[in-house]
This record gives structure tokens, sequence and C-alpha cells, in this order.
DNA sequence: TGGAATAATAAGGCCAGCCATATGATTAAT
DNA sequence: ATTAATCATATGGCTGGCCTTATTATTCCA
């Protein structure tokens, strides 16, 4: 059923679920995200239409179909079970966890992926705070609030790290800002400007 | 330097290592291994000329240069420490080793393969028997006899499995004819005719 | 030495996934 | 209502890796 999808068509789904904002996602930032050109993505886009896996409603945005939908979450469980398999195990560095589980989780086999949860121990989240998704596609989204939103003065607990690229990864780490962290918003700039902060146990 | 090969690339290196007699390989055979037709092994070998990763003597047969070498000993480790992982920790079937090793092997990069070999305990061998190039590049083939020169009535441990195909490993993983197992050469057909054998152990 | 088997090359084609450039269509905001 | 921005589409092109169907070289063996 899944006939095995390409690498190509995997990284487009797992796209679509990690920036899914109520399920509709404009064209334009899919190829932003996945460094494509906008043509490029949108021929892509139809390429999975027609596999069934998305549904396109021009000038609106394309949406993951039942099948996407399981088929991303598939991918999404591998790539979270490798980051914790490489974190835990491997004591790979933090923010090199999504780029290498990255390139591994599309040359996973199902058994291995399997055989990988239960040597995990069945984990539910991954080391940047996102959950992984059951073996039968079941997978709640987090609830939690995007630091954008968190008004001025408030203290919060980070639940998740939504990036990926090694960069913005590696820039949060340094500072400490992972999973479990307890920070205070000081001060935002306007115009979706820099948010000034204060990590508890820091100074 | 080693700029990042394509699968493709590795799995041609990697044939002329598991299938190198004496560094010199017939392009027939590295089509029929890799499953692909002769004209289109031959096209590959010019592309891997080109890229200084083989010499090619045409009507004789191709060799791996020194890069060439060094590549294709990389993917050999990476493959066989994830047959390691495989079998110690996720339990997976002996037979499959290979085929599931081979898919994981290309998207593995170098921190992770030696982070993986320090998590496994640098193993010298893999589970079929075959010795892990160690990370220098460095490799010594076994030394071994094939058991088609056995003489008859001959009793051999079996060193090493050289066969990949899963169907191939099955057979023998049935018959518990594993790397360490004794058998003794019972018959043996005329013209490369089957081999009686009896493992020792069995009846 | 001549023929069979094997190897190499040439020519044309296919597919996925990307690219650029250019032209229409739609939306949204003034 | 007009316009800028976004999105869609058409066209043509590229690359890697594979294919088939010839045709031509070479090797090896009887």
């Amino acid at each position: 059923m899944l006939t095995q999808l390409s690498e190509s068509t995997e990284m487009y789904l797992k796209a679509m679920v990690e920036l899914g904002e109520g399920n509709v996602v404009a064209v334009g930032r899919l190829a932003g995200r996945l460094g494509v050109t906008n043509v490029s993505a949108n021929e892509m886009v139809h390429r999975l239409t027609d596999q069934g896996l998305v549904s396109h409603t021009p000038y609106k945005g394309v949406s993951l179909t039942k099948t996407g939908q399981a088929a991303a979450c598939n991918v999404l469980r591998r790539q979270r079970l490798w980051e914790c398999f490489l974190y835990e195990h491997l004591k790979i560095e933090w923010a090199r966890l999504y780029e290498l589980a990255c390139a591994l989780e599309h040359a996973t086999a199902p058994e291995v992926t399997e055989a990988l949860s239960i040597f995990l121990g069945d984990p539910k989240f991954c080391p940047r705070g996102n959950p992984i998704p059951a073996a039968d596609g079941s997978f709640e989204p987090l609830i939690g609030v995007s630091l954008r939103e968190v008004p001025v003065g408030a203290t919060v607990h980070v639940l998740a790290i939504n990036a990926t690229e090694t960069d913005a990864l590696r820039y949060l780490q340094d500072r400490g800002i992972l999973p479990g962290c307890e920070m205070s918003v000081m001060e935002a700039a306007p115009m979706d400007g820099p948010l000034t902060l204060r990590i508890v146990g820091q100074d």
C-alpha cells in the first residue's frame, strides 16, 4: 500500500506536517522549507496529487489526504526514533540530530523501525520535545504556545523546539534553550523583531 | 575529498571489493551482481573512471584506484557495523541483515559511523563473519578457503558467508550454515554441481 | 586460424527531480 | 477599482542512472 515512497516525496510529506498550520500549507512555504524553487514545488505537488497523497486547491494551498497523513506520520516516526537513538546511545551533538536522523529515516524498513522503537523502550518524544507518532499512525500534536504569543513578563517552560536547521539548533543549544528549560520573556521588539529572554538558571 | 558519493556509486565500489578476485573484476560480473545490464554497467564504469575511483582496461576488467579502494572500504565498514547493530541490538533476522544494513549504509554520516562503532565496542567482524575495515581504511581480507576447494571427506569450520542475497542467506540460515559451524564435505557432484555436506551436530 | 563468446560502443529513449524564464490567473490590500 | 504580490502554468533544459537494440572489437579455444 505504502508502495515505497521516494526520498523526495517523504521530505515533502514531512515538511507538510512540520509546518502544517491547520493542515493547509501554501506551496511557496513548502518550497522555502525544502530549498527548491516554487516551480519545482508546484510540479512536485502535482505528482503528489496524482499519487493521492495530497490535495491541492490552486491559490489556496495543499493539504494531506488520509493516505498522505499516514505516510507522513510514518516518516516522522522514523525520523524521531532515530533522533532518540543518535542522542541517547551514540551521544551525537543535540544540534545535529535532526540532520543526521533525516538521512537515516528514508533508508529504514518497517521492521527496523519497530525493532528500533522496542530497543529504545517505545519513547514518546524526541530530544527536540516533539511527539513520536505511534506505530498505528496515531499522533497527537503538542498542545503548546508559540513563543511569539507569550506575553511580555510571563514565564514559561520550553515544551519543544520546532527548528530543524542545524545552525538554528546550534544557536539554541549554545544558549541552553532546550526542551524543559524555563524562561521569561523580558521584551518583544515590534514588527516581529527580536525577543529578549531570561533563561532561568542563567544570568 | 570523499565528496559524497551517490548511492549507486557506493554500490558499485562495494561490489568490487566483495567479488574482488585479485582486484580485477570483469564488467559483466559487476553487472550481474548489481542487477543491471552490461551496457549500464559499462556506462557507470566510465563515470567511475572519470571520478578517479576505478581504472578500466577494456577487455580486461576494472580495478579500484587508491581513492576507490578507500571509499569502498568505508562503505563496507558502514555496512558491516549496521549489520552488527541490527543483529545484536535490534534482533533482526540474520538472513535480512545484509539487505537492511545496505539501505542504511548510504545514509550514514562519518560521525554516525564512528559513534556507532564505539557503541558496538569496535567489532572486528560482522554477523556474516566478514572483517570490518578499520576507521583508517586498513582492511585485511580473510584467509580462508572457498568451500568448492575443500577436498571431499575433509572437515572444516565455516569462517564467513559471502552470499548477500536474502534468499540465499535464508537458505543457509535454515540449514544452520552460519559462521562457526563445522561441516564435512561428503560428496561433490561434477561440473560444479551440488555439494553434499554433513553439518556437525545435525543428522 | 577461424569462429564463439565476451566486451565495448553508438544511438535513441525513459524517468524523477530539479533549474530558469516567461506568461497568465487570482488574491488582497490600498 | 486598481495594483502589487503571490501563485500557477507552459516551455525548454539539465543530470544521473537505467533501458533496448544494433554494431564493432577482442579474446580464447578448438
